[in-house]
DNA sequence: GATGCTTACGCGATTCGTAAAGATC
DNA sequence: GATCTTTACGAATCGCGTAAGCATC
């Protein structure tokens, strides 16, 4: 199970062949026909079919261990490397869109700092393997509970400020004109899954689904009618287009935490601090 | 990075000796000397200090990636392995201690079953690196929420069954006369903290500490007035000593979940239909 | 017959153990 | 001087590439 032969694995699986994945790894067929042997011989199982190439029933299940498997062991390595270098002056934060809002732009000094959106899922392992010093990510919870963010790394978390909640609805919906929405209301109605951006309460029953990071965008969507958005307040107030009504019940608030691995140092400490001052948890 | 190195470090700094993980690995001093300098030659940085020998920030920082790592690490070997094996007729079932209720008793089939109980910690673990075909864990959480689970491995979770929580109070106890009970009004009381069994909720204003996994001596503590336990109303109840009240807010029930490396098979996914049936989620 | 995976074999690198040297109490 | 880590060196092994073999489309 040595991770060279894992990450050869999934490349295998991921371009079902084997000639494909040396050329991505740059390697000689041979040497990933050997990879897989041993692994096969390892696990004394066969791993994938060959031509078509894809994985067997227990390919399937090494697969799912192996993606999480790779990426902490590359937080791991990046965690310390970066420990033993120089902290740098210059740093990086990596937030999930709906995380940049007022607190984040005040907090910001005038210069030195790298802003990077990304999609929530994808923030965690940003901040862990080494691309950004600080993370931001949002997302619904009960208030004054933590967010369920995937352990890829032990990250220091932090809450950086909770905010009221509100579905976005196109005008003339007939809840448009409500003072407050119960998420019960709304069980048949149509949701916008939107991944990259957040709140992914109602996947299952999504219609649009809306793959990228801009706001701007989903508000869009959703103000024309292909479906409903849950929002912070502020965010569904300020889209210029629909209507935004705050949500009852359950009791949801969007929450924002602060994530960094280990307790910040210099620069990125400095950030930390403004950006968790007053906050809630 | 190699795991072997890993797991070297690993040993060297717990016992705090190379000879000594030599020892324990099976190697020579020297090799154990040759992994620590590969090591530190790949991650760039001391990672120990000799004589006396210790861990520094930065093997500190190496040492919380590496359990989990390794940890996983094993949890997918053992996997798939398992997978590959033949259903085993007799099924393993790890369960934390207040996860073994009526439900469970009344699920057990009459013979091929081993029960462990476990530290509700320990019991992921177990699923995972394959001692167990099947585990029960218990926690609090708001009704019909998941409980917080370390993710050790991809598991399958599956609720198994909400009670109501109550707070076993020793007789003369105040509010022992109450029909319920407020944690808040219980802020300022002295607690039990009790990893094996579980509810960590308080552990920080803990008094005393309990280490092991029997429910009746934890019980006793409590009702001899040592603290207070936080238990499934049934539980307390039945515990013979001290007063049982219900908790009334916040609103948390006992969640008991399921655990399976998978979809289970043969005589494990029997037991787990029959552990689940009805079950509220 | 073309494409793509497997196997045979050789070379270079890795890794471990033995043994000697060095460091610290 | 005793204990413990480091370094030097040789032997076995491992891992990759070249090249030939084999199966499938």
């Amino acid at each position: 199970m040595d991770p060279h032969l894992l990450r050869t694995f999934v490349a295998v699986a991921r371009l079902a062949s084997f000639s494909g994945a040396a050329r991505e790894l740059g390697y000689t067929q041979s040497a990933v026909s050997q990879h897989i042997a041993a692994l096969e011989g390892d696990l004394r199982a066969e791993l994938l079919t060959r031509r078509p190439v894809a994985p067997t029933a227990a390919g399937v299940r090494l697969l799912e261990h192996a993606g999480p498997l790779l990426l902490r062991l590359d937080a791991a390595r990046a965690d310390v490397l970066r420990l033993a270098a120089a902290p740098p002056g210059r740093v990086t934060l990596a937030a999930s869109p709906l995380a940049v809002g007022p607190r984040l732009l005040a907090a910001l000094p005038a210069t030195g700092v790298t802003l990077r959106v990304l999609p929530p899922a994808e923030v965690p392992a940003a901040v862990a393997t080494g691309g950004c010093d600080l993370g931001l990510v949002d997302g619904p919870a009960a208030p004054s509970d933590p967010l369920r963010l995937p352990d890829v790394a032990p990250l220091t978390v932090t809450g950086a400020g909770e905010e009221e909640l509100a579905v976005l609805l196109p005008e003339g919906h007939p809840f448009a004109g409500r003072a407050a929405v119960r998420l019960d209301d709304l069980a048949d109605a149509r949701w916008i899954d939107a991944p990259g951006i957040g709140l992914p309460l109602t996947a299952a029953r999504a219609s649009v689904r809306y793959e990228g990071t801009d706001l701007l965008a989903l508000c869009a969507l959703a103000a024309a009618g292909h479906g409903l958005v849950l929002l912070p307040r502020r965010v569904a107030e300020a889209a210029g287009a629909g209507v935004a009504v705050p949500l009852s019940a359950p009791r949801l608030v969007h929450r924002t935490e602060l994530l960094s691995p280990g307790a910040p140092t210099g620069a990125a400490a400095a950030l930390a601090a403004r950006l968790t001052a007053g906050s809630p948890v």
